[in-house]
DNA sequence: TGCCCGATGTATCGGGTCGATACATCGCAC
DNA sequence: GTGCGATGTATCGACCCGATACATCGGGCA
């Protein structure tokens, strides 16, 4: 998945791996925390390898530093086997499973996609957060004598999340259905924070 | 993180690896999906290697399967380490990283707990929620324009999120301070569902 | 009666990801 | 002039996941 947007980011410009990763996590922010070198390097590796990508060493400007043999930055290309290889991500849903990033990876680039393939990764994300929070009813109406108070309630906040993305995708869906790109309502300000504490 | 939830659940009952994956995917059910048998697995050798549990090789009843060789059950019972180990992982909170699982897993066994780390937890929690909430509210006002309207619209999710998750804190936390245990809302029924599609 | 299927049950393997860490340069504030 | 934070490249060990293999068991169904 981070290959997928790896080279969602590099069809944009190319780019060097220090600004990748800042893009990268504000790209996929909001469903990932922040992608960690220990990926990032070895997923570019792998890209080369596989031709989809050129690394490129770029000297520094020739004037200032004088002898220090510093370290050349690194600037990635991707190829034209690399974009096949895009556009190809681009049309397969990703795994069956809830938790899986692969959703947010994709609908960050959903700007790229036909809405076909937008409808159909919009409804399998929404089928695979209904039955995951089909399980959590069950586990709250079958099993709730058997669990302490904590453990009812943080089920029961992650029935309410589900129950919430649910709504959200069914939103998504109606705008994508009726042709207009989704509301981009822009929150104005940061809501005054609650009282102090 | 998943060798202080296996702690946690052997130190009700001894269980084998079936039954505690089980388990575990209720338990951790909400932050979490699912716990895979490639992790379990090799966790439980971990904790026996360390002397927190001991695997017990159990032959099934003696009467029915004749000479089938079957392969017999494990069952995995905590150690008097064990328990101290697990004394000492419910006072420490974990990493400072935001999609962590290690705050879901401790809330998992606050019912074990004592208040004063409940409301560490929890605050630590808090914060670094907050964190990532004024990261995207920073991204969604300073960044707005380059970016498309999909992006935004995740970018718009993801806050929200964040901010009912500060909302639940504020009120758990409150709870906490108050003395009294978390309110224990069940929701009586699924509610109807949306309109036929 | 036989047959298949789903639940129970134990276990490994390859590969991806993470956090920690190391090293080096740059600009700038103190 | 010196330290500190941002920029920048990179690796290592530990961990976790999905896929897969193998085996038993009860029950439905033809």
């Amino acid at each position: 998945m981070l290959e997928f947007a790896i080279l969602g980011l590099l069809h944009e410009s190319p780019m060097h791996g220090y600004e990748l990763r800042k893009q990268l996590t504000t790209k996929l922010g909001a469903f990932r925390a922040a992608i960690s070198y220990g990926s990032l390097y070895p997923t570019l590796r792998r890209l080369q390898a596989a031709g989809c990508i050129t690394e490129e060493s770029v000297a520094p400007a020739a004037d200032a530093p004088l002898l220090t043999n510093r370290r050349s930055r690194v600037v990635y290309k991707i190829t034209a086997e690399g974009k096949e290889r895009f556009q190809e991500l681009l049309g397969s849903s990703g795994p069956e499973t809830f938790d899986d990033p692969g959703f947010g990876v994709h609908f960050a680039f959903f700007a790229r996609t036909d809405s076909a393939t937008r409808l159909r990764i919009l409804e399998g994300r929404r089928r695979r957060v209904e039955e995951r929070r089909e399980g959590m009813r069950d586990v709250l109406s079958r099993a709730a004598e058997r669990l302490d108070a904590y453990t009812l309630e943080l089920q029961r906040h992650g029935l309410d999340a589900c129950e919430r993305e649910v709504r959200w995708l069914e939103e998504l869906i109606a705008h994508e259905r009726s042709g207009r790109p989704p509301q981009v309502t822009i929150p104005s300000n940061p809501p005054p924070d609650p009282p102090e504490r």
